[in-house]
RNA sequence: GUCCCAGUAGCUCAGCUGGAUAGAGCAACGGCCUUCUAAGCCGUGUGUCGGGGGUUCGAAUCCCUCCUGGGACGCCA
């Protein structure tokens, strides 16, 4: 039998763990690279399993080896060495008929074993289905949302939002411990504006009823009146040095801004379902970064140039890093170099990630440099994850022109679509709100998240609230309708099946279209990882419409309940509670509910 | 001007570290509910993979160059 296989170094390493039993089947591919390592002299499993590919067309086989690169090394033709690997073949249980075309070696898989191991494996590990523990409780810091104070929450708050938070619950499936930060935009001088709008137009009463939407009316007012008058910008940077030297009235204006805008936040929140395990802003480095402008000035990286500071990036093909501008204030870099420094003491982590938007790579890129150059040898555990801009029919997203689309607003339209849909099609289902919710939210979520997240987004209404083709609503869909065979099979899908995958006889799925699913359940782990190493939750969504369109295909082609064979009856639920549990399982970790109806 | 990112079907996008005939969804049209949820399934059609060069047995994928669009570029974040 197979001996353990050794763990590559890299993140991208499968998972090799050998079950008991079973075959190990969650890794095929790995089996098939030690089985023909030992056919293959000079070449390690490690090369094969990453040179092994799922062929295009099942026609070809369930797995491949291309054999060209392996040509040079062994200085024979890629058919001569498929031929010869064809040649020395004996029966496996796990792999049924092998083919040399065209200087492939194909390799059928086995189906009965095949379908059984994979199912047998998410019947036995349910929610915990394709987790890995990669991280081995190794820390992760995800930075990410981070919304202004006194700034509508919209759109494109929602990417990082959404991002982030799918990151930080792949990452934690895979075994690291995470760090969720709220890096709030609680500081700066568009405070000492606030205040004086406030104090001109403002009224406490109205702040209360509306919250942010006042905040941001009389903020929008500044603006526009300050083109006349220049003279309130003055008196704004003045507020703003009475509330960096702790002002009273100011300070307590400020906090109760802070307080209006959180409590609107955590509704969001609350509706996302986004967790932070800090809320510490930009505020909370005030008393720290004094310590760091010294060790700054110590490592002699510092410059004075027209009485500002800054960090020459020259010798890396980068404008200077600006540390305090010559009023003595300090700005965005010198914020995020101390909040790195100081999460790296507090959490030691092994990558602290920042979710933001593609134009501030340089401003990344730069700070980055910054602590390399201050010695620490971490700086290259610091990533940027950098996303698209949101448009809106072209126009860019401005909070200062009010040109912005109120994710409340999104998100109330939406549940009340999905309401309407549910009163249409499925007028008896309870918890008809509950599920609206769920859904609607999920279609907003998945949206966000089903292309690859550096691509810019131009917003349309009509795309957001489209719940047809490659959707949320359609997994989640899918999701409650393989619910609904499970429920009216008697079986409940809290508790499982009510019989082992030893009483299945795994071999009746291995009809196209079942077969097709099972291999798509078997990818999860795969994709998982991938969307882990590439940090693109996208690769989550897009793998759940393929496995959702792979379950209904095979429920039209199939019938389930009301097949005579008791066997094949068996296998097939076996397969529904399959695909349930790996829809339910990616779609928590894009950071949807999966309704039992909808 | 310099640098970064993107360019794939009418539209929105997949395409893994280079592998077999480049795939989905939307839109259009035509089928499929007396049987497990039709937010579904099946079928029909379209591609100079932005242009050109190069590397390679093999390029949508890597390199160079040009074009187009977006973004960034010292006292905002």
């Amino acid at each position: 039998m197979l001996c353990c296989i050794k763990r590559r170094s890299s993140a991208y390493a499968p998972g090799a763990e050998t079950r008991k039993g079973l075959l190990d089947t969650m890794n095929v591919k790995q089996q098939l690279a030690e089985l023909l390592a030992e056919r293959l002299e000079g070449v390690t499993a490690e090369q094969l399993a990453e040179t092994i590919e799922y062929p295009p067309n099942p026609q070809m086989g369930d797995l491949s080896l291309p054999c060209f690169k392996l040509s040079k090394l062994l200085r024979k033709s890629p058919q001569a060495i498929a031929e010869g690997l064809a040649g020395e073949w004996s029966a496996h249980p796990l792999f049924s008929r092998i083919e040399a075309v065209n200087g492939y070696f194909n390799v059928f898989l086995e189906p009965g074993a095949f379908i059984g191991s994979v199912l047998g494996e998410v019947l036995s590990q349910k929610d915990s289905y394709g987790s890995q523990n990669i991280g081995q409780g190794r820390s992760i810091v995800i930075d990410f949302s981070s919304p202004n104070i006194a700034k509508t929450f919209h759109i494109g708050h929602l990417r990082s939002t959404v991002i982030g938070n799918a990151l930080y619950n792949i990452f934690q499936f895979l075994g690291y411990r995470c760090v969720g930060v709220n890096h709030l935009g609680d500081w700066g001088t568009q405070f000492g504006k606030l205040i004086v709008a406030y104090k001109l137009w403002g009224d406490k009463a109205a702040v209360e009823a509306d919250g942010i939407a006042e905040l941001q009316r009389i903020y929008v007012k500044f603006h526009d009146e300050a083109e006349a008058k220049p003279e309130l910008e003055d008196e704004a940077r003045s507020w703003f040095v009475r509330l960096e030297q702790g002002d009273e009235e100011a300070l307590a204006l400020w906090r109760w801004f802070v307080d209006i805008s959180l409590k609107e936040f955590h509704k969001m929140y609350d509706l996302l379902g986004v967790k932070f395990d800090s809320y510490a802003g930009e505020s909370f480095y005030n008393d720290k970064m004094a310590a760091v402008l010294d060790e700054l000035k110590e490592k002699q990286l510092l410059e004075e140039d027209d009485g500002a500071l800054l960090v020459r990036l020259d010798d890396y093909d980068m404008p200077p890093a600006l540390m305090v501008k010559k009023d003595g204030g300090t700005l965005y870099h010198t914020r995020d170099v101390t909040a790195a420094i100081y999460r790296k003491n507090t959490y030691d982590f092994e990558k602290a990630i920042y979710v933001t938007d593609a134009g501030q790579s340089l401003h990344f890129n730069q700070w980055f440099k910054v602590i390399e150059l201050m010695g620490y040898d971490w700086a290259k555990q610091l990533v940027h994850v950098p996303f698209g801009k949101v448009s809106l029919e072209g126009a860019k997203l401005s909070t200062r022109k009010g040109n912005v689309i109120n994710l409340e607003e999104l998100l109330t339209k939406a549940i009340e679509k999905t309401r309407e849909i549910i009163d249409e099609k499925n007028p008896d289902m309870p918890n008809k709100d509950e599920v609206a919710r769920k859904v609607g939210v999920g279609a907003i979520i998945f949206n966000d998240l089903s292309n690859n997240r550096i691509k810019n987004i131009v917003f349309s209404w009509d795309e957001a609230l489209n719940f047809d083709g490659e959707t949320g609503p359609y997994v989640q869909y899918t999701h409650a309708r393989a619910c609904s065979v499970l429920r009216k099979a008697g079986i409940s899908t809290s508790e499982g099946l009510g019989f082992g995958i030893e009483q299945v006889d795994a071999g009746l799925l291995a009809n196209e279209e079942a077969f097709a699913a099972v291999k798509e359940i078997y990818l999860f782990r795969e994709r998982v990882e991938q969307a882990m190493y590439k940090l693109e939750p996208s690769i989550i969504s897009r793998y759940l419409v393929d496995l959702a369109q792979a379950f209904n295909r095979f429920y039209h082609e199939c019938s389930i309940l009301n097949v005579e064979d008791e066997a094949l009856r068996k296998a097939r639920l076996t397969l529904v509670k399959g695909v349930q549990q790996t829809l339910k399982n990616g779609l928590a970790l894009i950071g949807l509910e999966a309704p039992e109806q909808i």
